[in-house]
RNA sequence: GUGGGUAUAGCGCAGUUGGCUAGCGCGCCAGAUUGUGGCUCUGGAGGUCAAGGGUUCGACUCCCUUUAUCCACCCCA
């Protein structure tokens, strides 16, 4: 296949064959999150990198080597979101939405980029749905992004997920956790691997996180950043949890979370799956009290989540969950010859019109060939349009499935059987589309 | 960035120890007594065997390089 060239590394394509999975998911998503009253937010996939660099935080994996940056033609430098949180933060000061009624309460459907090597559940082009509330600080707020969350994903039909949850802290109980880490890291500092090494100085936490058997290891030991929090954390924490159990969710505590985007504080939280190869996380989130202020607004808590949509869909067909089918075409109309492909063209119009889904022959087939392909595209019925049809203002409407043909008068005959045929439309619509109809030619 | 597997038609696959015009299934297009789909039958289109180089009389087959893809590490959604 010597083709021009294909797409790039690491993306794909969706086909039409699959796109009526896309839009279920992420329709169901959106139409979750609206009963939390939560709106959609759409912001630009680049933005200037300092954004990132400043929300995510430099000394991240994503900023370090994952992003795909580049310099405009006007020397600015511009990079395509790794992640939706720090358009929508920006977004949200820029517009001044925090002199609104808070909460305020977005959701999105976005494409997000890194640069990584591409494996079963990583792409280089993803998608995220995610939600951001901004101006709630009450553990009610934590309790009820993880609860819209578990909504949509029972709403997809997804099972076996496991909630995990933590607690990292603010920043001054963090800072006390991070002085215990590096103290009993560091008396073990020759046996952790390389990268931890380095990672002891720079953030501590991301030790506990390490895969290797060593680290792990040594990890089972380490102080528990529970352990560390301060009593408003805690309390924060507990209550979260409360909550949660008040709604029936049920979760995990895992104190090894620790997600890996530097603007986290206390809650943080990851919805897993083992139908997922060696990626596990589907939706991963929490709180980040401190970024609003940082990126230059108003001190406002706020807190948030994101699902994989690949991932997503990858659970998904690994537990054959159903997805609506597509509607197929309503009628077919089967011309022959030229004056019949002209009255064809005038009767899908006018069905479409009423809004049916009717399509009509575009390639010039041969009769065969048309009710071959009508069949191929699950028309429900066909109408042959040929001179005799038009010369007696009748046509034989046929049903696809059972073979039966009814005749009808052209176009209203047509037009109301199509109707009486249809479950969701009604006739009272009919009137004023048949008096337009000029059925000469 | 590191490691392993794979690469033959749109899709799924054969191709024997290197040997003549590279096959099969599905799909696609067209026919099977005048204007009616699904089943069956017949025919057709479609491949510089991922790309480049090497060994050989001869390479889809053996060797090297590159690229892509899949899986894992790392990281994350």
């Amino acid at each position: 296949m010597a083709l021009l060239t294909q797409a790039i590394r690491g993306t794909g394509d969706v086909l039409p064959n699959d796109s009526h999975r896309w839009q279920f998911v992420e329709n169901t998503m959106l139409e979750t999150a609206r009963l939390f009253g939560f709106r959609e937010i759409r912001t630009p996939v680049f933005e200037h990198t300092e954004l990132f660099v400043r929300s995510v935080g430099d000394t991240t994996d994503v900023v370090q080597k994952e992003m795909y940056t580049f310099d405009d033609n006007g020397g600015r430098s511009i990079t395509l979101r790794p992640e939706g949180t720090a358009g929508a933060v920006r977004a949200f000061l820029e517009h001044g939405l925090h002199n609104e009624a808070l909460p305020q309460k977005v959701s999105y459907v976005t494409s997000c980029y890194r640069y990584e090597k591409p494996q079963a559940g990583r792409l280089r082009e993803f998608h995220q749905f995610g939600v951001e509330c901004f101006g709630a600080a009450e553990p009610q707020a934590d309790a009820e992004i993880i609860s819209l969350a578990a909504a949509a994903f029972e709403a997809l039909g997804i099972k076996n997920l496991s909630l995990e949850i933590n607690s990292i802290g603010c920043p001054e109980c963090r800072a006390k956790f991070y002085d215990a880490l590096r103290e009993y890291f560091g008396s073990n500092q020759g046996e952790l691997c390389e990268t931890c090494k380095g990672r002891l100085e720079r953030n501590p936490m991301r030790i506990l996180d390490c895969k290797s058997p060593v680290c792990k290891k040594i990890a089972e030991g380490a102080p528990t950043v529970l352990d560390y929090i301060c009593d408003d954390c805690r309390d924060h924490f507990e209550k979260t949890k409360s909550y949660l159990t008040a709604m029936g969710i049920e979760y995990t505590v895992n104190p090894t979370i620790v997600r890996g985007l530097d603007y986290y504080t206390r809650t943080v939280f990851e919805f897993v799956s083992g139908d997922l190869g060696a990626q596990s996380t589907v939706c991963g989130g929490g709180r980040y009290d401190g970024l609003v202020e940082q990126m230059g607004g108003p001190k406002t808590p706020a807190l948030g989540f994101a699902v994989g949509l690949e991932r997503l869909l990858m659970i998904m067909d690994a537990q054959k969950c159903e997805f609506p089918e597509t509607k197929p075409c309503d009628v077919y109309i089967a011309p022959m010859g030229e004056k019949a492909a002209t009255m064809a063209s005038k009767l899908a119009k006018m069905l479409r019109a009423e809004g049916f889904f009717a399509e009509t022959d575009i390639v010039g087939r041969g009769l065969k060939a048309q009710m071959k392909y009508a069949n191929k595209i699950g028309a429900k019925y066909t109408v042959v349009l040929g001179d005799d049809e038009i010369a007696a203002g009748k046509a034989n409407l046929k049903c696809m499935e059972t073979g039966e043909q009814t005749e009808v008068s052209l176009p209203d005959g047509l037009i109301s059987a199509v109707y009486d045929l249809s479950i969701n439309a009604s006739l009272g619509q009919l009137t004023d589309a048949l008096d337009n109809f000029d059925f000469k030619l």
